[in-house]
DNA sequence: GTGGTCTAGACCACG
DNA sequence: GTGGTCTAGACCACC
């Protein structure tokens, strides 16, 4: 499990450490039943208030992707990757159709917009080489 | 010059109101030394408050994007045209930046975000038929 | 609208604060619409922490029963009441199966917690006239 | 003897197995000097942290209600029964009176309250035929 | 050790 | 003025 947070996102880092349990949820890195760091450890991990931690574990509670066991901490609910794997997808489509909205009212054409996502897809492969 | 307000946008309501301007100059509905609607006017056609447009106004002013008439009003700047086109490009790039950013943080492999992109394109495209 | 805290009841803060919004919207004390007290003014009249406020509204919003009006606050929605009136329902209706239940697992026979309630129910009449 | 556990409950499960214990006790299933279960027998039958029994037993002993035998286990006091009665009694007392509390509250009218409870023990009593 | 609640106070974005 | 985020630190219940 490895999580990284981008203090420089316009997303609250509450809402990045969703996303991030998420998406280790998601692509198996955690698996059902399986306990995700404590509130306090991720806090010392991430070098942030563990109440910003308790807060994203909260409304992962809630969406019922984890559960807690009392006393001891929290872990993946069964059903947890299947979810995760479609936030996931809903999370980026949402995005993109905000993108391609936006675009569409300023007028930008679609060859533009599509040149700028393939530069950066390159650009952004380039990086991580 | 026309103007649509997203109010479901997460985008704050008076950058929404910038950015539309600044397209509208980008793509030449309004030309250098013509004049842009009055505060007034522009919060009644898109219904919202006058405070959110004169806030808008203000930093489409300090940018230089518009110069003030004396008494009557806001124009383009002679320049306006060439900071604008450039402004949404860059605008563009920012956003498509973090979107990919994110897409590689959560473990999405580039044919997946591609597949998304090119469906979310095609979708709006039906759309506006 | 008149909201009430026990200090002294299981329940914590936020979620009376919670329950007593929704029985506010459910009994038509606030309608939809029409918009609930501030973050700030409400955790005054209640004496407790405008965090606390926070959460709770915070709450109602994912929960659908209020919605932003941004900049101004927090409005109830137009579906606001019914969800309310379902809740409440449910609400006692959990509280009570509870209590049924852990009387039953106690051997506590039927009659003797009827009296108990009846007896109780009494009381609190009395106590409010 | 016969405790249940209820995991899902509200009620923090070393409560639990104090209630049910007296439960036990009141109503004769375990008389005067008879033995309770050892600490990891109850814990090994309701499948729980042995702590948590222990943890419930030391509540029994300093209320009194339960005596050490030295190297054997723990026995029910002479005046177990007496005041495992009253302490139901007092138990379900306390919990309707909050709940009564609560729906006053929350502006539910007496014929509702009783009306729920009514049906609730009615279905409860089904489900046991 | 675990999570959960609450307080206090700072800062930001929005209208 | 509004809500939203984040930090810091205290206290509690549970296992």
């Amino acid at each position: 499990m490895f999580l990284e947070i981008d203090s420089g996102s316009p997303l609250p880092v509450y809402e990045q450490v969703i996303l991030q349990i998420k998406f280790s949820i998601a692509t198996g890195a955690v698996r059902p039943d399986e306990m995700i760091p404590s509130v306090r450890e991720l806090a010392r991990i991430l070098a942030i208030n563990p109440n910003t931690v308790a807060r994203a574990y909260r409304a992962l509670q809630t969406e019922g992707i984890v559960y807690t066991c009392r006393g001891t901490g929290l872990a993946v609910s069964p059903d947890g990757p299947a979810r995760c794997i479609e936030d996931r997808s809903q999370f980026f489509k949402k995005r993109i159709e905000q993108l391609i909205g936006e675009a569409n009212r300023s007028w930008l054409s679609e060859s533009e917009i599509r040149t700028m996502f393939e530069e950066t897809l390159a650009a952004q492969k380039e990086d991580r080489k």
